[in-house]
DNA sequence: GATGGACATGTCCTAAGGGACATATGATCG
DNA sequence: CGATCATATGTCCCTTAGGACATGTCCATC
């Protein structure tokens, strides 16, 4: 259920729309929490029967801006100090990592390389937005400090996974077990055992 | 639908039951990929309908053993070479620091503490289990191999977010904009701005 | 031989995620 | 003025995730 705090929180910056919020998530926060903007208008207005947000102002076409209560505000606060972080990362990157010996040496070094790529662009990206906030470009309010800690954030696992994925095409891939030694070859299967126990 | 080929990567090792799929999951995947046992025994189900694995045999208590099919490892090579891999993480403690500047300092700094001893144990973790795998305990049969890949990736990751952590408790509060000038005071929710553009 | 515990598989139900589609409205420009 | 585009909000529906609960089975041990 973080959706919902994660709403709540950016609400805490000022009132916004939907829209709005769905493209922040879309824009700078899709890469760390994405969200659809089905999901967002649904907790929007579940937050607002709880009384957690209100409508401030309705705008042009049908905008609607919403704005946090006191209510919210506790609620968000209660979340960020009291409820037990959740650490789950869901990264089918490492999933795949796994299952890399079932892959051809070629493709798997074309897959590695893409990934290299992919992760030192995103890295550059977060790179050059947290020099843009160190030169002073977006202020110093309290929520862009937090921004910068986050963009950090952001900078070191990127790098992390490209330099793991520059690293990971050094490794000599293994040969299937075959001329190294005599090799006892008959253990067919060896993930089987009917492990009673 | 990675779990799908997660469970197909991991019985091309060799037969497995659900059981067994279900800890190693919960054991050393959940980190990198949680999946409880009853979405598991499921999508075996559903696997086993698709043809891609089959139930190779039954043991002692109503045990089945699953044994993946030449479908099943040509669908998982598919899988591994061709379909675009996912790059979307969902970080949980990324979009908490968004909200760092909601909270007291005092909480903060203990928030941070906590997380950086968190990501420093499991980083640990990781570093003593590829230390084995680099002594030779686990053989070097190329699943072990792979295995050795994505432990590095969880040590570097691992290790990233530690040194953030530790980082993050350095920055100076950003003080909510009051005596650092004059301060042009109105600029009522900056982020309001009802922008019909 | 009864009982408790670890092994092993499964169902049920609700919530969360997310693609596809629908619709209203104001702005722009030929 | 009509067409078209970007803005803005929403619904529908299917899939995935996951907590709670239920059941069966073999073993140890008292």
């Amino acid at each position: 259920m973080s959706l919902r705090h994660g709403l709540l929180g950016l609400l805490a910056e000022g009132p916004a729309s939907g829209y709005d919020l769905a493209r922040r998530f879309s824009e700078t926060l899709g890469t760390i929490w994405p969200a659809q903007h089905p999901k967002i208008y649904a907790e929007l207005g579940r937050l607002a029967a709880d009384g957690l947000v209100e409508v401030e102002s309705e705008g042009p076409r049908r905008r609607k801006a919403y704005r946090i209560t006191d209510a919210g505000l506790a609620e968000v606060k209660h979340w960020l100090s009291e409820v037990d972080v959740d650490h789950t990362m869901r990264l089918q990157p490492l999933l795949r990592s796994l299952f890399f010996w079932l892959m051809d040496a070629d493709d798997l070094q074309r897959h590695l390389a893409a990934e290299a790529r992919f992760y030192t662009e995103i890295a550059e990206q977060y790179r050059q937005y947290a020099e843009r906030k160190d030169r002073g470009e977006f202020g110093n309010s309290p929520q862009t400090q937090s921004m910068r800690v986050a963009i950090e954030a952001g900078v070191r696992l990127y790098s992390a996974l490209a330099d793991w994925a520059e690293w990971a095409q050094t490794v000599p891939p293994a040969k299937p077990a075959k001329s190294t030694k005599p090799a006892k070859s008959t253990k067919p299967a060896r993930a089987a055992k009917p492990t009673t126990r």
